[in-house]
DNA sequence: ATAATTGCAAACACTTTGCACCTGT
DNA sequence: ACAGGTGCAAAGTGTTTGCAATTAT
């Protein structure tokens, strides 16, 4: 479950409810204030370097959150339904990568109403060059 | 060239560096240092208040930087060639369409702040079925 | 004249770090 | 036992804000 080397009470906590509200991107911010509310508090700095591993060993995600200041984390799904989401590749590796957030079921929204255009999400890849390609670092 | 109500010294040299440095993200800081170094300063304040007035206005736009950190800029170049907007082809009738709309701009900078994606949008074509072919009508 | 703008410094908000204490193995 | 983890509080970093002086109109 965790790449750490300790299981701690913790961890579990943090990563238990990361897992809860996987489909949720969450600043370190409600997720100390959940827990703190579920009675079992973690600190934030335990929360930031926790999370911060999670990233590392690819088990989670970092992305901005809505307020475009804090970061936001969230597990990453294993097991996706790919018809349901657009994908991009990279030109570069060729890695392929999966757009299931909230934001971009919006676009497919957007492009109906507005353009009335129907994405046929199977047949569609968005191509351009990804984060690690584009020597701009990254998870 | 600028929103703003009165045309300062500073308004000038900032707006001069960000079209010399078009095709850059600049960072407040890379900015500030660089107006330094050319013997023109200009106050963070002034560069964050006016920066984001060009924002606000629409002459530029605001990423996130290399660092994951700060923030970086960019004046948006305002001629619209197909390079700056993704195309959808209809799996039916073949007929291409452009989408240039404002939001689809929005789309693209998703993709870049929160998947670290940069869209190629000469390569990427979005698949479905248009209005004319699927007959619903519409705006 | 006067309303907008500047720039410093102080305030802010999010994140990281140092360190003494605690916990899992 | 002891390497790894925790959590507080302090430090860091990028950005915003209050305000007196300055500038554009």
């Amino acid at each position: 479950m965790q790449r750490s080397t300790y299981n701690t009470r913790q961890k579990q906590i943090i990563y238990d409810f990361l897992l809860k509200n996987k489909e949720r991107l969450l600043t370190c911010e409600e997720i100390a204030d959940c827990l703190k509310a579920s009675g079992t508090p973690v600190g934030k700095a335990t929360l930031y370097r926790y999370l911060d591993s999670l990233v590392c060993s690819g088990d989670a995600r970092k992305l901005t959150a809505e307020d475009k200041k804090s970061a936001a984390y969230q597990l990453l799904d294993k097991e996706m339904n790919c018809s349901s989401h657009l994908h991009m590749k990279c030109n570069c590796c060729g890695e392929l990568y999966h757009l299931g957030c909230e934001f971009m079921h919006s676009v497919g929204e957007h492009i109906l109403n507005h353009h009335q255009f129907e994405i046929d999400n199977s047949k569609t890849v968005i191509y351009g060059v990804c984060k690690n390609c584009s020597g701009k670092g990254g998870i």
